[in-house]
DNA sequence: CTTGACCCTCACGCGACGGAAGGCGCCACC
DNA sequence: GGTGGCGCCTTCCGTCGCGTGAGGGTCAAG
C-alpha cells in the first residue's frame, strides 16, 4: 500500500538525478521520510508530491530558495509566481530589443556587400510597409493584438515566412485527418490541432486568447479564399475547423 | 588617434564590469592587445568590436565556450548574425512556452486556495475579460452574419468553390498590381480592389458591411495563414490590403 | 608630496548540481 | 555460503561566470 521509493525509483520516475534529490536533502528542501536500517532513503506519498511541486516551480525558473519558502508557506504562491512571470516579460522584451539590434546591424551587414535585386525588393518592401505601418497605427492602431502582431511580423524574415507556411500546413493537415478519420469536431484529435494552430498565432503574432480564436474560427467560414482553401483540402473542412476552434475553446474555458 | 581605453573605460561604456573583462583576459576569451609598463590594460579599437560580440552573444545565454567557438569558427559576420537572430527567436520562443506554464500554475493556485480580497480584486478585474467576450460577441459571435454565412455556404457546389477560388485570385492579383506599381493603400486602385473583395463576399456569404469589412481586415494581418499567403505573393501585401479595405470603408462612410 | 581614483594580481565564494572515489547492502545464482 | 553486480551511502572536489574582497602599485591633480 504505502510503498516507498529509493532515490534510483524516484530519480527515473520524476526525470531527475540522484544527485539532485541528494543535493535536495543536504539543504534541507526535501528530505525523505524514512530511512532504511542502512540508511537508504526511503521516499513516501507524501515527499513525491512535495517533489511534484518542487521539480515543476524549478521549472518555471525559480530559485531552490524561492522554491523553499513557496512551500514552507510563506508569501503567496500566486505573488511568487506573477513576480516570475514579469521578470520572463521582461526578458523577452529585451530580446526583443536584442533582435531589433541585431537586425539593424544585419542590415549595415548587408549594405557593405552589393545588394541583389532580391534583397533590394524585400527592403522596398520592408520600407513600404513600414511607412503605411506607421500611418495605420496612427488611425486605427489602437488594439493590443495589432500592434503585438505588427511589432512581430516587421521581424520576421522571408524564412520564417516560409517556416509559418509550413507550420500551417502541419495544423491543416492535422484537421484534414481528424476530418478524414470520421472524428467529430468535438473529438481531442481535432480539438488539439485548434489548439496547435491558436499556439502558432500566438508564438509568431500576438498573444490570442481562446475567445478571440473563436472569432477567427468564425473568420474562416465567412471569407471566400479561406473557406475556398479549406474546400479544396476537404469538403465541409472549413466548418469542421470551426467547430473545433470551438469545441478547443469550451475545452479551455 | 587610436583611442586606447582602459578597463574602467571599457566597462563603463559596454555596460560590464572590470571583472568581467579580467575574467575574459584570464580565460582567454578577450585579451587586451597591450598593456603600459605598468601592466594597465589597454583596448584597442578591434578589441572593442570583439567586446561588442561577446556581450551580444552572451546575452543569449550562450556560454563563454560557444562564444569562443563563435568567434574562432570561420563565418562571415552576416552569418553570425543571423545565427545570433535564431538563438534570440528560439529563447523568445521557450520564454513564451515558460509565461504559458506559469500562466497555467497562476490559474491553478488561484483555484485551489480560497480567495483573498486581494485575487478577488484580481478576478473582478478578469471581469474585465467578460466584458471583452461580450464585446467578441457582439462583433464576430452568432450574428445574422455569420448565421447566413453558414447557410449560405452549405449550399455551394464544388464548381461553385472554384469559382470562388478563382475570383479571389483575381481580387488577389488587383491588389498585387496596385501595389507593385507603387500606389499607396489609398490609391483608387487599391480600393476598388477592397471593394471588389466586399462584393464577392456579399454575393457568395452575406451581406457584408464596410464596418465589418474592416473587421475581416485586421484578420488579414492577425492570421498567420492569410498573412503567410499574401506575403507569399508579395512582400507587405498583408498590411497592404488591410489598409486599402480601411481606406475604402472610409471611402464609403 | 599627498590624496584619491584608478589599476594590478591573487584568492575565496556562490548556486545547483556533476561526477568520482571508496565502501556497504542486497539479491540472485552457483 | 561464496560471489558477482548493481544500487545505495557519504565525502569531496569540479564547473561556470563571475562578485567581492585583500593587499598593493600607478597616475594626474592640488
Amino acid at each position: 500500500m504505502d510503498e516507498m521509493l529509493t532515490v534510483g525509483q524516484v530519480a527515473r520516475t520524476y526525470g531527475v538525478t540522484v544527485r539532485t534529490l541528494h543535493h535536495y536533502d543536504e539543504v534541507g528542501l526535501l528530505s525523505p521520510s524514512e530511512r532504511t536500517p542502512a540508511g537508504y532513503r526511503l521516499y513516501t506519498g507524501a515527499d513525491l508530491e512535495r517533489l511534484a511541486t518542487v521539480v515543476t516551480y524549478r521549472r518555471l525558473g525559480l530559485s531552490l530558495d524561492e522554491v523553499g519558502s513557496l512551500l514552507r508557506g510563506d508569501g503567496s504562491a500566486a505573488e511568487h509566481l506573477r513576480r516570475q512571470r514579469d521578470a520572463v516579460m521582461e526578458k523577452v522584451d529585451e530580446l526583443h530589443r536584442l533582435v531589433d539590434a541585431i537586425d539593424a546591424r544585419l542590415g549595415r551587414e548587408m549594405n557593405e556587400t552589393p545588394a541583389t535585386s532580391e534583397e533590394l525588393k524585400q527592403i522596398f518592401g520592408d520600407g513600404f510597409k513600414d511607412e503605411y505601418r506607421a500611418e495605420a497605427q496612427e488611425r486605427w492602431g489602437e488594439t493590443d493584438a495589432w500592434q503585438q502582431s505588427a511589432a512581430r511580423t516587421k521581424r520576421h524574415t522571408p524564412a520564417d515566412w516560409e517556416r509559418i507556411r509550413a507550420e500551417g500546413e502541419a495544423v491543416n493537415a492535422a484537421f484534414v485527418a481528424a476530418l478524414r478519420s470520421g472524428k467529430p469536431a468535438t473529438s481531442a484529435e481535432a480539438m488539439d490541432a485548434a489548439e496547435a494552430h491558436r499556439v502558432q498565432i500566438q508564438t509568431w503574432f500576438y498573444d490570442l486568447t481562446h475567445e478571440f480564436h473563436r472569432g477567427l474560427a468564425d473568420m474562416y467560414v465567412a471569407d471566400p479564399r479561406f473557406t475556398a482553401t479549406y474546400e479544396d483540402l476537404a469538403p465541409g473542412l472549413a466548418a469542421y475547423v470551426r467547430d473545433a476552434i470551438h469545441a478547443n475553446a469550451d475545452r479551455h474555458a
